[in-house]
DNA sequence: ATTTAAATATGACCTTTATCATAATTTAAA
DNA sequence: TTTAAATTATGATAAAGGTCATATTTAAAT
């Protein structure tokens, strides 16, 4: 037999990144199959080896990205709850995360998801409570803070960097990301 | 001379109307300019004597339903600024404007404008700067509100109807809407 | 080294769609 | 009622891109 098992689902997972990054970048429409295979270096013959198709692919990246997040990565232990809320506050809503590619595909892909299947929008959806859940416990481990506070401000950083990609002037990102990072401190017990 | 000048100009103003509508539901790519054109029952052949490309149409369209909307419509004379804002914030977080067709386009094309052109990404960032300082504003005339209060409200009622349209559960839309309405009003002086 | 199943690359197909050329239609004015 | 300029419709063109069929290459196991 050919190719270990492992090599295969490395390239698998090599697809899925390069998916993501130009997926998150650009929207489901604006990436062709082709540019995601040369992505990681491969022809878009290979792809469906792989994946059933782009809409596949697609669900399957955004998923992919996710299992990548520091929601899913550092369960707070070592570092304590309010280490971890002031860590994600400063990256979520920091401009190399508004230029990067180590996305968030609530802000990235908010409006993009609405044209995708509902398996995709189920996706989003769990991540989006997934995402509100963990800043709702971590929060209430050393401060008071209601669901309703904790939503708006989940609605708040999503806003905020979906807002800024789309926001020409550097300087009025900067401030929008700034202001909202006060602001969401406030709000988290000061942090 | 053929066809009133009036009639031209209307047909413009309903292609114009149909096309915001189909984009704002869809992103550009997922709309295509028969479709608009049916949408106003007129066939494709017809576009092209009114706008010079579907790139075009789309930034005319997104100015054009600008001038629809509430903020450059009702300026606060009769009503005073705490009603004008009350209704705005109601208005807004409302799971009609979720679901409906008179949407914002700073919620509904956030993610979309990111691969549109530099002409159109200008446009989205002056409503953005109008929206904002239109709250501001308003918001001053009654109480004590910073520019940054202001901007993180923004991004906040914004972040939370492009989130809303991408979840499929109503309950978690309509908790995540009510949730954003009681924390704006309280930031803007419990209205 | 040979074998061979799996992975990858290449070329082709077919659909979709923006755009243009041209024909048909409309209606204000003569 | 006729005219003519503008609008609208129809058909054609061409490009882009998702997907598939087939050829080629790869490397684990014998």
């Amino acid at each position: 037999m050919p190719y270990s098992k492992d090599h295969t689902q490395r390239t698998r997972q090599k697809i899925l990144q390069s998916a993501y990054q130009l997926f998150a970048a650009k929207g489901f429409d604006s990436v062709t199959v082709n540019q995601i295979m040369n992505h990681c270096r491969l022809t878009r013959g290979a792809f469906y080896g792989h994946f059933k198709s782009k809409a596949d692919l697609y669900n399957e990246a955004l998923q992919f990205a996710v299992g990548q997040t520091n929601l899913s990565q550092t369960k707070p232990n070592e570092t304590s709850e309010k280490e971890w809320l002031t860590r994600l506050l400063d990256d979520y809503l920091s401009i190399e995360h508004v230029r990067g590619e180590c996305a968030c595909p609530l802000a990235f892909l908010a409006t993009d998801i609405v044209t995708r299947d509902r398996a995709t929008q189920k996706t989003y959806s769990a991540v989006f409570d997934g995402m509100n859940t963990a800043i709702y416990n971590y929060a209430n481990r050393y401060t008071r803070c209601s669901k309703a506070e904790v939503l708006s401000l989940t609605a708040m950083i999503i806003g905020a960097v979906a807002v800024s990609r789309a926001i020409k002037d550097k300087q009025t990102v900067l401030n929008l990301l700034a202001s909202c990072r006060k602001e969401a401190g406030l709000k988290l017990g000061g942090i």
